[in-house]
DNA sequence: ATTCTACTTGCAAATAAATTGCAAGTAGAA
DNA sequence: TTCTACTTGCAATTTATTTGCAAGTAGAAT
């Protein structure tokens, strides 16, 4: 996912081309898990808190960024890239987080609308494990 | 789950059996959906929030409870019951949640450990469809 | 039944997360 | 270059969650 591919992405949807949203869109690209808004702040040092939320909350409706929820009390969020789908494993413990690919949801989103009396179409799913890292189960 | 289910699952794990705590079990009971902290503490007046806070906690400890996260900016708690593994759809216009039954998610737990190079166990797992109800989706 | 003590609770205060209002700044169209 | 709607930072709020502590009590021991 290079550069113009935000710009295209935001403009397309009518959001301008910023710096600071420049900024946070390489923080993210660097990372290699989910960051939390602060991470993000760190990351881009001299922009607002605000601004982050508020590019992040942009970003999601452009879709180029997914938002993660680990029960860590805050979300997270990560860059969707041309990577497909993919999930977290979360260690209860040390809070380690990992990614794993091969999530085939469909079956399952398929009986939950057939279940279903007040949906019929699912646009997004979180799926995310947990358990204890190697490191925390000899403890 | 009768309240004897609780008061033992309770004490067996060292925690004693009282009058809040059997007050938010019978809450959580009568609730059809996963409920916030602030909802639980509306449907027990009298206990304080951090209580609410406290027990939930406890009770998650000892199995009672799943903690639920759906992109609210809280979480939500519900009594895990006889009921196997079960998860929601969630409207993410109005929030609208619905149960459906039907998780098989160990085949891709089991493709996640075979790629993990830092867990051998998952002990727990989350999954939610985010969809527009048929409502929110003819406006 | 009474005593004892570790576990619980409520209240207040602190921390942390997320949102809102608004004036000043600026991207991008004209 | 001009103009204006979109953005940003800063301060203030609101909402969520945690922590400290003194007073209360469940349940074991007597
Ligand atoms: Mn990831
Ligand atoms: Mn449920
Ligand atoms: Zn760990
Ligand atoms: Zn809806």
């Amino acid at each position: 996912m290079t550069m113009t591919v935000v710009a295209d992405a935001l403009k397309k949807r009518g959001f301008r081309v910023t710096a600071p949203r420049i900024r946070i869109f390489n923080v993210l690209q660097k990372a290699s898990y989910p960051m939390s808004v602060q991470e993000v702040k760190m990351g881009t040092k001299g922009v607002d808190t605000v601004t982050v939320y508020r590019t992040l909350e942009a970003f999601k409706r452009v879709g180029l960024v997914a938002q993660v929820d680990l029960q860590l009390g805050r979300a997270l969020y990560e860059l969707k890239e041309g990577k497909s789908d993919h999930h977290h494993i979360v260690c209860v413990s040390c809070k380690k987080i990992e990614d794993f690919t091969g999530c085939d949801y469909q079956p399952i989103a398929q009986q939950a609308l057939k279940q279903s009396k007040g949906f019929t179409k699912i646009i997004n799913h979180s799926l995310e494990l947990f358990g204890l890292c190697t490191l925390c189960a000899t403890k």
